[in-house]
RNA sequence: CCUGCUGUAGCUCAGCUGGUAGAGCGCCUGACUGUGGAUCAGGAGGCCUCCGGUUCGAACCCGGACGGUGGGACCA
């Protein structure tokens, strides 16, 4: 056995650990002040649960972590019922399980499942579900195929969505939380925009142009979802013939007839840079047609203006981008997404672009997958990983979390003091710990304590003991002093301080302060 | 999955046209001192990713496998 961790996952240090929980607490506190509530559910589901993904053997598919479950029970039929054969036995099977590769899917579960009662007594119509809110938090698994640096196969998201609510206020609050948000979270306003768009737009356009098909539309929604990684003229040709990649690499075209790609074309290229959302709205407006669909979706981004500018979003925080696509097939009307507007040089020097670090919309069919029954939904989800690169990276986060008050061990025959003393500072609110480890030299502990990035450490000795006094040093000003000072002594005498016993909980609170 | 580059100490990398290994950082021991950093003196650590081939001889050349990395396809 050689000790190793799986392909594409990773450990986590407490510095990245702290970044992570200071997103997860401050997006809570804003997801909680629009009304939405903490909900939990387990990482794995039943994989015909989580959607259509459903893997035929028992291998990893498409994506998705899964395997057949070693407990055997009973198939259910569509009535919620044990299916019996002719003898009347109940059929068993080893489902499906899979690791969940989004909260989303989750959520509809939760939900279809509470109204599943309901729904087969027909206590619920279509159009008068109830509503829904909450936010959740956790882990995500992802079979990616190929592993890069900054994305893995397991990361977390925090999510919040509304089920059971149709008005496009909905859509706009969306946005405004994403913002809002990302605020609490130490983001600048000029570092980041979140984008907005419709997909009835994009669809009524692309019907007026005579594509029904929604394979077809799918396809397209692909490809212009690239828009902000390849050029127009590219993009183009991905419509059309495909391209050859810089690299070497064919890439195959849609084989759209220039009839189709040149209006659609037409209508990205009109949007190269962000400008105002009025005069966004007045150009589509204008190109958009007079298709029903697209014209609903537009009215719909009118809409989300009205507000946004009622109460001063403005547009460097939220703007309307209409070659905004995302690639989820499940949209089905505003989508979002937020982007980081910095970026920042790697290890080797090279300039890194941060980009997407959010991503929502409405998605009205998703819990019909289950329910069999149309019920609105719209969220967003923050990517906690993503944005905590991005905090690192910027310098605007601390990569090493600050670690406990080290107690250092002399001699074990203080050690009663060690432990009184230790309860002392944990009773002020102080973390400490008293050095258990195996190498006890001085050099050692303060190591160690330098390590874990230690702001105190406290030296209690024969000496001090007789003295009725503690020796309190700082470590925090001393790694501060370490390099403009090169004399033992001097460093000494400026970085550590005898106090009497009975004042060290002040002395050490007046340093961490 | 396709494609370019790459694989030497814990990490970052040197290693000329084939003659069986080097630096910096880190780590360990000690000095200054019951005291992190700095400084100084020592030390440990490598089947040169693996398997096969060419050769008297391979870290180096050739083939393959497997990792890493940069593009791309895919991403419900």
């Amino acid at each position: 056995m050689i000790p190793r961790k799986v392909r594409g996952f990773r450990d986590q240090d407490p510095g990245l650990s702290q970044i992570k929980q200071r997103i997860i607490s401050k997006a809570s506190e804003v997801y909680r002040s629009y009304g939405f509530e903490h909900w939990d559910t387990p990482v794995l589901e039943y994989a015909d649960c989580l959607g259509k993904y459903l893997p035929d053997d028992d291998t990893v598919d498409k994506g998705v972590f899964s395997f057949k479950s070693p407990e055997l029970e009973p198939v259910l039929g569509t009535d919620g019922k044990d299916l019996k054969d002719d003898a009347g036995k109940t059929y068993m099977e080893n489902h499906h399980l899979s690791l969940r590769y989004d909260l989303t899917a989750p959520l509809a579960r939760v939900y279809a499942e509470k109204l599943w009662m309901d729904f087969m007594r027909k206590q619920v119509v279509e159009g008068k579900a109830p509503m829904f809110k909450r936010f959740q938090y956790g882990p995500v698994f992802r079979y990616e195929i190929k592993v890069e640096p900054g994305r893995y196969r397991q990361f977390e998201q925090i999510d919040f969505d509304t089920v059971g609510a149709e008005d496009v206020m909905t859509d706009a609050e969306s946005c405004m939380i994403l913002s809002d948000a990302l605020e609490a979270i130490g983001l600048s306003r000029e570092s980041y925009v979140v984008k907005v768009n419709n997909r009835k737009m994009l669809s009524g356009y692309l019907r007026s142009l005579g594509i029904e098909d929604l394979a077809r539309e799918m396809e397209i929604i692909r490809v212009i979802d690239k828009a902000d990684k390849i050029s127009l003229s590219e993009l183009e040709m991905e419509l059309g013939a495909g391209r050859k990649e810089k690299s070497g690499g064919q890439i195959k075209g849609l084989g759209l007839s220039s009839e189709l790609i040149n209006p659609i074309v037409e209508l990205l290229g009109a949007f190269g840079d962000l400008s105002t959302r009025a005069s966004v709205l007045a150009d589509l407006d204008k190109l958009i047609g007079d298709d029903a669909l697209a014209r609903e979706g537009l009215a719909e981004l009118y809409r989300i203006d009205e507000v946004l500018s009622r109460l001063g979003f403005e547009e460097s925080r939220i703007n309307f981008d209409p070659t905004l696509v995302r690639g989820l097939g499940y949209y089905t009307g505003p989508v979002f997404e937020a982007v980081s507007l910095e970026s920042y040089k790697d290890a080797k020097g090279k300039k890194r672009k941060i980009g997407s670090i959010c991503g929502g919309g409405r998605y009205d069919g998703l819990v019909a997958n289950l329910l069999g029954m149309k019920v609105p939904a719209t969220g967003a989800s923050i990517g906690i990983d993503r944005l905590a690169d991005v905090l690192i990276n910027t310098g605007r986060d601390m990569a090493q979390a600050v670690g406990p008050v080290l107690i250092v061990m002399f001699d074990d025959q203080l050690m009663m003091e060690y432990q009184v003393i230790a309860r002392e500072l944990r009773s002020a609110g102080i973390a400490c710990e008293i050095f258990y480890g195996a190498r006890k030299q001085l050099k050692k502990q303060l190591s160690y304590a330098d390590k874990k990035n230690c702001p105190v450490a406290i030296l209690i000795g024969e000496d001090e003991l007789a003295k009725g006094v503690v020796t309190v040093r700082n470590l925090a000003l001393g790694k501060e002093l370490s390099s403009s000072i090169s004399d033992k002594q001097e460093w000494k005498q400026r970085v550590q301080k005898e106090v009497v016993r009975e004042d060290l909980v002040a002395h050490v609170k007046s340093i961490m302060a």
